[in-house]
DNA sequence: ACACTAACCTGCAAGC
DNA sequence: TGCTTGCAGGTTAGTG
């Protein structure tokens, strides 16, 4: 489900809420995810304080005093702040309980999400690249990585080891709003059209988490709300209609496993 | 180092 | 009304 947006969006709706609480309890009902959860986690956490939540990629991290939490919603996972105890829906896999008497609980229907608890740092955190929103990831950067290499540059931009967070929906997105064909060799783009990609990356990004993210089938921010930028989408699960463009229809195409809409007259 | 595939899992929509 | 097939917001492990 969620890309960068969509993660930011659930951190900033769930933070207030849990900032300087004392989790009191945690229900685990599923531990079977895309990781198993970590064994000893219950006891680990359990009267330890939160001091920050921080995001990174599409990862959020819960610091504790004692180590951290590494959260990952994978493809339908979801959080969500109850401030009454609630029934328990299908799919509903873990609970942690505060000492203000809020919960925060855990939703994956497709359970590749994660829970890891870590008194030092997390593996899954080595060997990504830069934040797209961050200074250090621009045109130059993109064009300096993409020297040689024939992978499609839609794979290329969303290879968490050269950017974070971009999913399939918002490289679709900035592919299309930059005029590049999403399947073009990643080696065989100009300087100046990387600049363009990566500004639109940013410009994309942005407006989506002003937007609340993208809601396709479940997503919700930490209040329950969803997220619409969906509105806003070029390209992305709009295939076969009109280019917003140029009105001619637009293409799909499978790149690595995944589903690539763009416009065959405008993306070259 | 790089590129590509299968795999993890459930729900839903389309086709027969 | 079923049953089967394919696809879905992500990421890693394995292969060549």
């Amino acid at each position: 489900m969620p890309e960068l947006p969509e993660v930011e969006t659930t951190l900033r709706g769930i933070r207030p809420f849990l900032l300087g609480e004392t989790i009191a309890d945690i229900t685990i009902r599923q531990r079977s995810l895309r990781w198993p959860v970590t064994k000893g986690i219950e006891t680990s956490i359990r009267g330890s304080a939160i001091k920050e939540i921080s995001r990174r990629a599409k990862y959020l991290q819960f610091h504790l005093d004692n180590g951290s939490m590494l959260v990952h919603l994978g493809m339908s996972g979801s959080l969500r702040v109850l401030t009454q105890p609630g029934f328990w829906k299908k799919h509903d896999h873990i609970e942690l309980k505060l000492n203000s008497g809020n919960m925060l609980r855990y939703h994956d229907p497709r359970r590749f999400g994660s829970w890891l608890w870590s008194q030092g740092g997390h593996w899954q955190l080595k060997k990504l690249g830069p934040e797209p929103l961050s200074e250090g990831f621009d045109g130059e950067y993109l064009y300096r990585l993409s020297k040689r290499r024939q992978v499609a540059v839609k794979a290329f931009i969303m290879n968490s080891s050269v950017v974070v967070g971009v999913g399939n929906i918002y490289a679709s997105e900035s592919l299309f709003l930059s005029g590049i064909r999403p399947d073009r060799p990643a080696g065989r783009i100009s300087k100046k059209r990387y600049s363009m990609l990566a500004n639109n990356i940013k410009i994309t990004l942005k407006r989506a988490i002003d937007r609340g993210g993208t809601t396709l089938r479940d997503y919700s921010n930490g209040n329950g709300d969803p997220g619409y930028f969906k509105q806003e989408l070029f390209v992305y699960a709009r295939n076969g209609l009109p280019c917003m463009n140029c009105r001619s229809r637009l293409t799909e195409k499978r790149i690595g496993q995944r589903s690539s809409v763009f416009c065959m007259r405008c993306q070259v």
